[in-house]
DNA sequence: TCGCCCGATGAAACCGAATTCACACTATCT
DNA sequence: AGATAGTGTGAATTCGGTTTCATCGGGCGA
């Protein structure tokens, strides 16, 4: 496969070198910026890689030993509204700091995850930023520890957004954002407007995300005296799919309820739909809540009482931490943010018994 | 900033020469595999790679003129729906051609563009892609046409999706859609509908897209014999709000329409609350239709009948033609996708006039 | 049996920049 | 004035692979 196809080759600092009659090391010398240089001598060079329309090659920059010009993240999926908010805020920080990123959607195959960081050794990143839960079985954590010592021995770090630390003692760089707690204060907020049974809807099995809510949940009902009856309990796919055609089956089945926690906006929206098309009015006979504060969550109507995640601030914060930290052989750096409700339109008091 | 901390300094082609018994140049055919090499040499060679956990570095192959690993998307943000859904199907066709994906928003700021560019110059990426629509001013065409010949000459290729071409005989590769047709289909469908005074909501003024967008629908009036009149072009930001604040003021200003074609599926979503909010029932009164089929439009009250864009296909597309052209030095490639209307239930006949 | 060609391999040059080392030249101090 | 510090510069080396180029050995046709 013959390339070519150049009008001008691109210069290299030896061209720039013979067009200001010096010589490379002194191209280099200016270009860094780090030595000293006379007047007269950078003056010629600038203008020299001015008319040859010079830039650096940052392969051979980074071959000789410069710092890594890239980060990496690591999602799911591009277009999928949780990730691509929380990579936009690593993305941001990158910015900040003068980096490229290289990004890589899996579709939530390990596999590929795996094949994506192999990939990405190549490439020498300053950072690899793994985000979004997980199922946390012990192949997951075995994973994780294999992968941050891979990284850390490139002087590269293992950077994981909203998802849990693989265990101590490990080069990595968690930020989490507090999942439990916003679900707790989430059926709280149903609580104290008088509902008792409260669905919750949606999240996979097994998936460390919603195992905290669920555990949020959970921990809310028991400040009230109350436990989760297990048929009110119905995890499934975060789509909006599942939450109407679930909530459409718990109508159809007869189970009681007044008030349903979305375990994420987009199963929070199908339920909406699914009781408005079943003639059950939100919120004055039903109260839905739903969680991330995805930009859909406003346009359902009526608006979504939710929990927002702080997904700016996650990416940024996550990059800045493993970008700059003092001891570069630090262990764990763990953070959590908190997470705050959003109240919008979806709760209302539970209506008076008949 | 003194980088240090690895454990095991990262194994090179010599370590893995020395561990095999044989020399670098043969341990770089292997791993190349274009070249002859003993099968026990070869499972020699690969065995002491498994023993040193070795990975090629991507920066040292790429200096001794391996092709670009890389292709690099430049939108204005990851984190817009219209966007990352094109840039997903970029990503998806450069998973399949093994490549990784640089990414940047530039928050539609011309400047941040070009000085991404002038980043990625430096990485020799295999092709720059841009995505969205611009202001089709001539510092636009001429910014392009700089670009598509910078890159070019460093063997590189640039794509503009959703754009249009700077001009001809310009080495780059252009893949839009059908937003003319779409918009004269959209509107159409309302006219048969029986619609006649139709606004024309939201599309930032000078923009391509919005002036393709808005030519279509007068294609379409002109079709019936009709013009638009001036009081029902109401250009704007495409976000909700606008498209919210927008109709409220319409409403009150007392402007007669039975319809409204929104720029994209976020302005329409506004529209379509601002009418309920007022009473206003939409499709029996008022009948919207959006544009993009963005993922939104499905949660709108009433769905939201659109006009669908192939954003997957437009990215796989675009990178598709970039990276696999037969002749290199070849001009301007050109394709325009189809677009299609998406009917859901936001639009209805117009009420028989009282 | 001799010569030829091809398969397999190593030595060495090269890609483009950064950096170390050495050297020349100037100020500065004694 | 001579020693000394310091500044600006070039030559050469290095980073980690890939790619000629050259060599060596063996199979095969004449």
């Amino acid at each position: 496969m013959a390339r070519s196809g150049s009008g001008t080759p691109k210069a290299t600092v030896s061209d720039v070198a013979r067009q200001a009659g010096v010589s490379p090391a002194t191209v280099s010398r200016v270009l860094s910026g780090n030595h000293p240089v006379a007047g007269a001598t950078r003056t010629k060079v600038l203008r020299a890689i001015r008319e040859l329309d010079y830039v650096v090659n940052a392969h051979a920059r980074a071959l000789s030993g410069g710092q890594p010009k890239t980060v990496a993240i690591i999602l799911t999926d591009v277009s999928a509204p949780f990730f691509n908010t929380v990579a936009r805020g690593i993305e941001r920080q990158a910015a900040l700091e003068q980096r490229l990123c290289l990004i890589s959607s899996t579709d939530g195959d390990p596999d590929r995850e795996l094949a994506i960081v192999t990939m990405l050794r190549e490439q020498n990143t300053g950072a690899v930023c793994l985000i979004g839960g997980v199922l946390d079985t012990p192949e997951y954590r075995e994973r994780m520890a294999t992968l941050a010592h891979a990284l850390h021995s490139a002087d590269s770090r293992l950077v994981l957004c909203g998802r849990p630390s693989p265990g101590p003692d490990l080069p990595v760089t968690v930020v989490e954002y507090d999942n439990e707690g916003g679900a707790f204060a989430a059926t709280s907020h149903l609580l104290s407007n008088g509902h008792r049974r409260i669905v919750f809807l949606g999240g996979v099995e097994g998936n460390t995300t919603t195992n905290e809510r669920l555990a949020g949940v959970k921990r809310a009902m028991s400040a009230y005296g109350l436990s989760m009856p297990p048929e009110l309990i119905v995890p499934g796919a975060l789509i909006r799919r599942f939450g109407y055609q679930a909530t459409q089956r718990l109508l159809a089945d007869g189970v009681e309820f007044t008030a349903i926690f979305g375990c994420d906006d987009l199963v929070a929206a199908g339920a909406v739909a699914a009781l408005r098309d079943a003639g059950v009015d939100v919120p004055r006979e039903v109260s839905v809540i739903g969680y991330d504060d995805l930009s859909p969550a406003e346009d359902v109507h009526p608006a979504l009482t939710t929990v927002h995640i702080p997904h700016d601030e996650l990416g940024r914060t996550a990059l800045r931490l493993a970008l700059h930290r003092d001891d570069p052989d630090a262990p764990e750096q763990h953070v959590v943010l908190g997470t705050h409700i959003v109240v919008r339109r979806s709760v209302a008091p539970r209506l008076p018994q008949p």
